[in-house]
DNA sequence: TCACTTAAGCAACGCTGTTGCCAAAGTGCA
DNA sequence: TGCACTTTGGCAACAGCGTTGCTTAAGTGA
């Protein structure tokens, strides 16, 4: 009940603990939680976590899944989330293609597929797109639909902005013109941000963390304290043009010496670990303004050479905590799974479940 | 309710909508408010704010104030704060003097001392030196003590880090130290952050904002979403040793081309509006990662020639916003108080009351 | 004077988590 | 095998939260 600017009554009470739960039950996946373990986590008695298991399970969100060994009374029953009593489809709409996932509950992944996209053929032929690919995975148990696209963007509004190379989308709004189409709630959100939300949900091992991604171009999904942070107009994460060499090269962005175009020419020179270290540099510069707990990376050109990458930026990340006398960050590639970005994209409809 | 990892019951709910009417109230200060827009803005319905305002009144923390004009009908009464009903102690132990301060629940400083202290002395004299200080300004109303002194330190431990050039504070428990001496609770954090809080709470016209701060050294405040922000171990704010000048200048930290050492040398050698730029250079880099509203610039050389300073960050993050096609974040000195840091510490004590 | 409007509290209510208590289901020793 | 003990977890009663329904207070305006 941190920070928030309503008043608080008694419904909004009752489903901040069941969020709460079943955030529990969801992060202990398929062994499941005791109710007694509920409460020390909660903070709340047990006769409370009774009652409102008690509750999830009325409404088909929690299974009793057998029990554990006894200590010497009677032994704990173990309570364990049912993935399949809600859905949200995911969608990843990238400048050439369309990716649109199915998952349940857990995050679990029932069905993916990807079709070709250009995304800048117009509104009226994406929407029939995506309505189509829509319509072949949704079921009746879908709570809504998750977009994921290249920023920037007015998340809060649901209304892209100039799209790089497609500026046609500015103002458009999306998320409105699909929810009325789809009949389901939408919910719009830069990609970089759906990859982000993905890696904390699926547990990056750490309550704030930020994730480069290092593709076309240089992004950030930034989670502090657990959740996404977004800033105030939902511009935050924009990382590839933060300046790192003053009076530096000159870039697409008509800045001088940002940190995208210095490691992309790096790149493209065939120098990984310049590059790496350039990126490097931006997480250290990240890490001592935010003090996160982790890094982690991924996007197309990191996958294709992870080593160096890992390496570099846990160099910089490692001489820096030296210098500090400070704990090192650690750096990971980040864990991927088959479609990080769909997948994160249904997670921004799942996360309220959750209360995240 | 949002972002909170433990269960909520009746009190917890009580108390948080008691702090938000009480926030409510601080901010409409001498003018007050009536119970019908408290509803509106809470989200309560007027009732519940009866209930809860008449709580406040039987306490001694709120009182009726006169009426508004009528608009048809019975005019609405309206609530204002009784500062005087509690009360804070500030502290800020700089390097060479500490100031002390006793201020009341609307902030307003009741009392200010400056005496001076050396920081080095050890931390027996230091303590002797508050205990005297806080024992001249204590009244029976006082909720906490705040203490604010130069980082890094571990907020949520109470414990001092490495702070330059008083490297034998590292590791005392300078919290619980000072709150067994004085019987008080004791709050303790870096002078960047105390700053920022006061600067928040007496209205800095934005929800989110970084507060940079060119004294001896370089660093930041963060208020995001409105709430303080400290990261994870809470270090964050580390504005000085951001990487700005890739293979820079050697700073003292270690490093290359921090912007703490191009903007002291950049004043070192006369040239304010090299600092400037170079500051704007880092201010521009924290908005675009952010996204927060507003720049404030505080700090004994940033006071000392306001102009050029806001001048040159305001035209880098102009220049920023153009090639964006964004709206312009706008930069502006911090509004002086007498005390900056002693009465944003104190305000590390009232900042719970009121739910921040 | 009187109808109307707006504000604000009293009383009853529904629902929350909590407390007190008890039954269920184990362990371990005699 | 029996019994004392431990631990779990639900039933029932309860205090207390904001809400709803209604009444009273205190203005405006014809």
């Amino acid at each position: 009940m941190v920070n928030s600017n309503t008043g608080v009554n008694l419904p909004a009470l009752r489903s901040h603990n069941a969020a709460l739960v079943l955030n529990l039950l969801r992060t202990a996946g398929e062994d499941g939680v005791s109710r007694l373990d509920l409460a020390e986590r909660t903070g709340l008695t047990p006769q409370a976590v009774s009652k409102i298991t008690g509750r999830l399970r009325a409404e088909g969100l929690a299974v009793d899944a057998g029990r554990r060994a006894s200590t010497g009374g009677k032994p704990r029953t173990v309570l364990r989330l049912l993935p399949g009593a809600a859905h949200a489809v995911g969608l990843h709409l990238d400048r050439d293609e369309l990716t649109a996932v199915l998952v349940d509950l857990s995050g679990t992944v029932i069905e993916a597929n990807v079709v070709p996209l250009d995304l800048g053929a117009g509104a009226e032929v994406v929407m029939e797109v995506v309505t189509g690919e829509v319509a072949a995975l949704a079921t009746d148990t879908v709570l809504g639909v998750g977009v994921a696209m290249p920023g920037p963007l007015d998340h809060a509004a649901g209304v892209p902005h100039r799209v790089t190379r497609f500026p046609e989308w500015d103002g458009f709004p999306l998320r409105d013109a699909l929810a009325a189409r789809l009949r389901l709630p939408v919910v719009l959100d830069k990609d970089t941000n759906a990859a982000a939300l993905g890696l904390a949900l699926r547990g990056a091992g750490a309550d704030s963390f930020a994730y480069l991604h290092l593709g076309t171009g240089l992004g950030a999904g930034l989670v502090l304290g657990g959740a996404l942070y977004r800033g105030a107009r939902t511009g935050a994460g924009e990382f590839g043009h933060q300046t790192i060499q003053l009076d530096g090269p000159v870039c697409g962005c008509g800045g001088r010496g940002c940190l995208e175009a210095l490691c992309l020419a790096a790149v493209a020179r065939g120098d990984l670990a310049g590059a790496a270290r350039v990126l490097g540099a931006g997480a250290a510069n990240l890490v001592s303004l935010l003090d996160i707990d982790r890094v982690l990376l991924g996007g197309r050109i990191v996958t294709g050479a992870a080593e160096p990458f890992v390496r570099g930026v846990r160099a910089v990340l490692e001489e820096r905590a030296r210098r500090g006398g400070e704990p090192v960050v650690p750096v990971a590639l980040a864990q991927d799974s088959a479609h990080p970005v769909a997948e994160g994209a249904a997670q921004l409809v799942l996360a309220p479940v959750f209360g995240r």
